[in-house]
DNA sequence: AACTATTTATAAGA
DNA sequence: TTCTTATAAATAGTT
């Protein structure tokens, strides 16, 4: 749907990416609230991006936590290893978020050189070394802009 | 987007009215799905049509109670930090380390060159600069280790 | 269920 | 970056 066709898989580029979810975002939004006005549906669509930001839409007549809560029962049985209690909800989302911490903290080590000791693969130091030498490369064209733009 | 325009609102002909449902219910599951892979995006739609019949999509890497329960911690109102209430308490570390992954993926997108857009100070840029410089020592005596050590 | 004439969404360009 | 526009995609009405 543009001047070109693409194909469905992650946008490498990251400016052509928040760009296109920009554009998207409100596309799929629009859709949804269409459908769900045309033929009277009630729907509810949630939206993170990958920086962590929250869009949604609920269609008229309900709130997203009664649509959620509809959603719970329509499925019926609740999947076994999660709770309804909001404490052992907050738990796990507790755990998950430590985990994620962690990760990005051993990533930007990885990408700061420390604690390299573990990082066996060649491949993998060739990689994190061209990241690297591209991140210089747009650190110094911002330096450049901050100059001279 | 078809041979005429229609109005945005409900379809009174019963029969158009499901027509319709089910093809558009086909294209904003699809728009959902590809603005998903497309922009690394954790997506949740939920449509009931207006029998109460359920239709899903949910992105890959999370089920919808995943998201939900996302969904529920990242709309959660800020509570004071004097609070005893033990749950209280565990909101309030929630919060603080949702902040603090924030803070980890810019440090890690600012290490990595990207959205460099908002680093005003030239100072800091240096100091990227080096830093990132310092790095790239790091990963090729690393490099030199693997190799020859 | 298919088929198209049109409208709409949007990728790339300015 | 916001605006523009050529092209792809969705779909309303038809068969």
């Amino acid at each position: 749907m543009g001047r070109g066709k693409i194909e469905i898989r992650r946008i490498e580029d990251k400016n052509t990416r928040q760009v296109t979810f920009a554009k998207r975002r409100v596309g799929v939004l629009k859709k949804a609230h269409e459908l769900s006005v045309l033929c009277d549906a009630q729907i509810g669509l949630i939206i993170f991006s990958s920086t962590g930001k929250l869009f949604q839409y609920c269609s008229e007549s309900s709130g997203m936590q009664q649509l959620i809560r509809r959603y719970h029962v329509s499925k019926g049985t609740q999947i076994p290893e999660s709770s309804h209690d909001p404490v052992d909800q907050m738990h796990f989302e507790l755990m998950n978020m430590r985990k994620e911490t962690t990760n990005l903290q051993l990533k930007l080590q990885r990408y700061m050189g420390d604690d390299l000791r573990y990082v066996q693969l060649f491949e993998e130091l060739i990689d994190i070394e061209q990241q690297l030498e591209h991140s210089i490369y747009k650190v110094r064209a911002r330096k450049t802009i901050l100059n001279f733009g």
